[in-house]
DNA sequence: ACGGTTGTTCGATTTTGATCGAACTAATGC
DNA sequence: GCATTAGTTCGATCAAAATCGAACAACCGT
């Protein structure tokens, strides 16, 4: 698997930020992420979408500088950036929690 | 001139809100009012787009709970609906104004 | 009544984005 | 080495959204 990249925080623009979660499933990943307080490799969620659309959320949540993922063994385990957001973007998280 | 819809605010879903935001022009929009803190008409914005596009983007706007207009004249008045925003989305406003 | 201002609506175009299947890569376990 | 697991990449398709010009509607001032 290859290696990931992940943006500086600083370098992510608000409106990347609205754009990845103005999608239900990209949404639905990033709470779960947050409820679950732990790494989750893709196939833990159930969505129902493909490997391919799943895979491409994954890198549009990271470009986003949402979430950040290592690799371990055939695994890709991702979290949420959830220091550097609280500071680069205050507010989002409390958002993203409600409801 | 037409009069405008707004929704009530908690059939307003994130997403949509999310969605709104995700636009540059409309992101430009949001911020100017809340510096301008008093109600803008359309045509006070410089945004490099048609007299269409504009009216489709305070649309969206509109439809996502984020702004409220009201018709003076030949005028649309609009500005952020500010108490029911940080009730119903803590954090966005913040988020917003930030940078 | 007429012309200017302000914005809407329509229809068409173009761009962007979500989605998938299939082929591929890389690590794991037997 | 070989099958399995986990995810990527490619190319294509389909749907949603941004954009515009032109025609329209409502109001204002004179």
């Amino acid at each position: 698997m290859k290696e990931y990249r992940h943006p500086a925080i600083d370098d992510v623009a608000l409106e990347s930020v609205m754009h990845a979660l103005a999608d239900p499933c990209r949404l639905a990943i990033v709470r779960a992420l947050r409820q679950a307080g732990r790494e989750l490799a893709c196939n833990e969620f159930d969505l129902a979408v493909s490997k391919a659309t799943c895979s491409h959320h994954f890198e549009v949540l990271r470009d986003a500088g949402l979430i950040e993922t290592r690799i371990e063994g055939t695994k890709g385990l991702s979290k949420i950036r959830e220091k550097e957001l609280k500071r680069r973007f205050p507010g989002l998280l409390q958002l993203i929690d409600r409801e």
